[in-house]
RNA sequence: CGCGGGGUGGAGCAGUCCGGUAGCUCGUCGGGCUCAUAACCCGAAGGUCGGUGGUUCAAAUCCACCCCCCGCAACCA
């Protein structure tokens, strides 16, 4: 069975509705997913977490019961994925018995083989603020976050033995440099596997909102959580499915959650007699003013609207083009105007009219044939979509873009350079001709490079440019070289790509 | 001595791992063009890369120390 691209998003928390932090990391993946696509087999999973204490809070909060909660949220969700255009392939849910059934199993067989073994978990705990803290971190006594009294609880737990995997660990860090990205948060996790790692409570009996152990208890929510990347694609259950697409190709998660995706993950799996996954890429934090985004700031951003205000996809250009991946970046809506304007209305969206009305003017809108004019956009950028293809899935996405957009410039300068209006005055066809083709066939490259970033946007483009084929079609078979356009194609004019948007003068 | 990240022209950022004319976007100034969403194209000014010391023929890039900012250390992307 031919191998599958495999791209996860974690699964996410669901305590409360979606914010900009989940639209980014999911289109990202997106990203990935849409540019692997047009290439080979690929599988693009996001989902759900819904147990634990805090969505039981929450639902208990709300006077409902945690399944009604979560079935009432989970539509927030894929409401924002269908906002932001993602494309996954399907959305796993923790409370799905393909779930629920084979955390369960994984249960058994670490037991069975010993890596899970019952213990004490003793610690003090903090009633109110639901968190253990080690001795050393109390404050005079108290817990450090509130200053309430803590108490000493000692109960019976079910343990996974993480410690004896700290060895391995280490040596599969050393032999894969490059399995953990970036480097900040690789060098991070060797330091904490340096210090070395204590076994994983990984039952909880202070609440029932989780998948039940027999005998009592319920499932840590992580270790649950970290399980639904194999049990949505079969594993133990459909053999050549599950051999197909792990391990995963690339996981992508949010650089707080590093250590339970890059030390006990493939610990997990190891104990399971399954490989790690490839790659493991932590990005970094949406800020606004460098702070923080968080609720308890009161600056959270609501995807919604963003999208409803930029489009969708100038939002997705912005997080993908703004910084480079891995970093953490500044958000503001000015920001984000000044890269739909500056990059998308008048670089992009500019050369997309102003072509389309010469063509119209010129030829009525008929890409004309091209003649034997030289080639040398052709030449300049006829490797263009395999380094595109290459950066993007090294998520290196921000030089994609700008790779692209050496294109785009290129194609503004063609404009200026050869003077399609004297060439038409001075009646020289041929060579009017020649840029014209030249324009349209360089902008329907655009378009299909383009796609998996901004996959509506640059489908209006194709609308525009007449083109009858897929747009998410092979890139090798349509990119493959300069003159994939074919002269007699009607293409239309219409309203700009990027309305350009004010910006508001406030603070 | 808990761990980690960052301090580069007015702003926001690359470049630092594998040392050798400091690059990009925006902004500013000047010019060009008129097909286009007052958009596009060209050129210019502006930084010696937080500080000090060291290694080297040569350091933003390596080493040491110091200053400043920020995360993490918790079931928060």
């Amino acid at each position: 069975m031919q191998r599958t691209y495999y791209v996860t998003t974690p699964i996410y928390y669901i305590s409360g509705n979606p914010h900009i932090g989940h639209a980014y990391t999911t289109v990202v993946a997106d990203v990935l997913a849409r540019t692997s696509r047009t290439f080979q087999p690929t599988f693009f999973l996001t989902g759900t977490d819904e147990h634990g204490q805090k969505v039981a809070n929450a639902a208990a909060a709300a006077g409902k019961s945690p399944q009604e909660w979560c079935d009432e949220l989970v539509p927030r969700w894929k409401e924002l994925f269908a906002a932001y255009h993602v494309s996954y392939d399907d959305f796993i849910r923790t409370t799905q018995a393909r779930h629920v059934e084979k955390v369960r199993r994984v249960f058994d067989r670490l037991r069975a083989g010993g890596d899970v073994y019952l213990g004490k978990y003793e610690g003090w705990y903090c009633v109110s603020d639901e968190t253990f803290w080690l001795e050393s971190k109390l404050v005079d006594g108290r817990c450090p976050t509130c200053g309430r009294e803590v108490q000493w609880i000692s109960e019976d737990d079910w343990f996974f033995r993480l410690s004896a995997y700290r060895d391995r660990l280490l040596e599969h860090f050393e032999r894969n440099p490059q399995w953990v990205q970036p480097r900040s948060v690789y060098n991070e996790m060797m330091s904490i596997l340096r210090e070395g790692l204590d076994d994983l409570s990984i039952s909880r009996t202070n609440l029932d909102w989780g998948i039940p152990i027999d005998g009592g208890g319920v499932i840590y929510v992580w270790l649950d959580a970290l399980l639904n990347y194999i049990t949505a694609i079969g594993w133990s259950e459909d053999e050549d499915r599950f051999a197909a697409l792990w391990p995963a190709k690339t996981q992508l998660i949010g650089k707080e959650i590093a250590r339970f995706h890059t030390l006990i993950w493939p610990a997990l799996l190891w104990a399971l007699g399954e490989r790690a996954p490839e790659l493991v890429f932590a990005h970094g934090w949406i800020t606004v003013d460098g702070e923080k985004i968080g609720k308890s700031l009161g600056n959270a951003v609501d995807p919604f609207a963003l999208a409803a205000r930029f489009g969708a996809d100038s939002v997705r250009y912005f997080l993908l083009r703004e910084a480079p991946f891995g970093s953490d970046f500044s958000y503001s809506e000015e920001k984000i105007a000044q890269r739909h304007n500056s990059d998308l209305a008048n670089d992009l969206g500019n050369l997309l009219q102003r072509t389309l009305s010469m063509l119209q003017r010129y030829r009525e809108g008929t890409v004309p044939a091209r003649g034997d004019a030289g080639d040398v956009l052709g030449d300049r950028f006829g490797a263009l979509a395999m380094s595109t293809r290459e950066r993007i899935l090294a998520l290196r996405f921000r030089e994609a873009l700008e790779g692209v957009w050496e294109l785009v410039t290129a194609l503004n300068r063609t404009i200026d350079e050869r003077k399609p209006w004297t060439l038409h005055k001075e009646g020289r066809s041929d060579e009017l001709d020649a840029v014209l083709y030249d324009l349209c066939e360089g902008l329907r490259r655009l378009a299909l490079l383009l796609h998996p970033i901004m996959p509506e946007r640059t489908e209006e483009m194709w609308r525009q440019l007449g083109e009858p084929g897929r747009i998410d079609e092979d890139w090798s078979s349509s990119l493959g070289r300069w003159g994939g356009l074919r002269p007699g194609t009607q293409t239309k004019t219409a309203a700009p790509l990027f309305p350009k948007v004010e910006l508001v003068a406030q603070t």
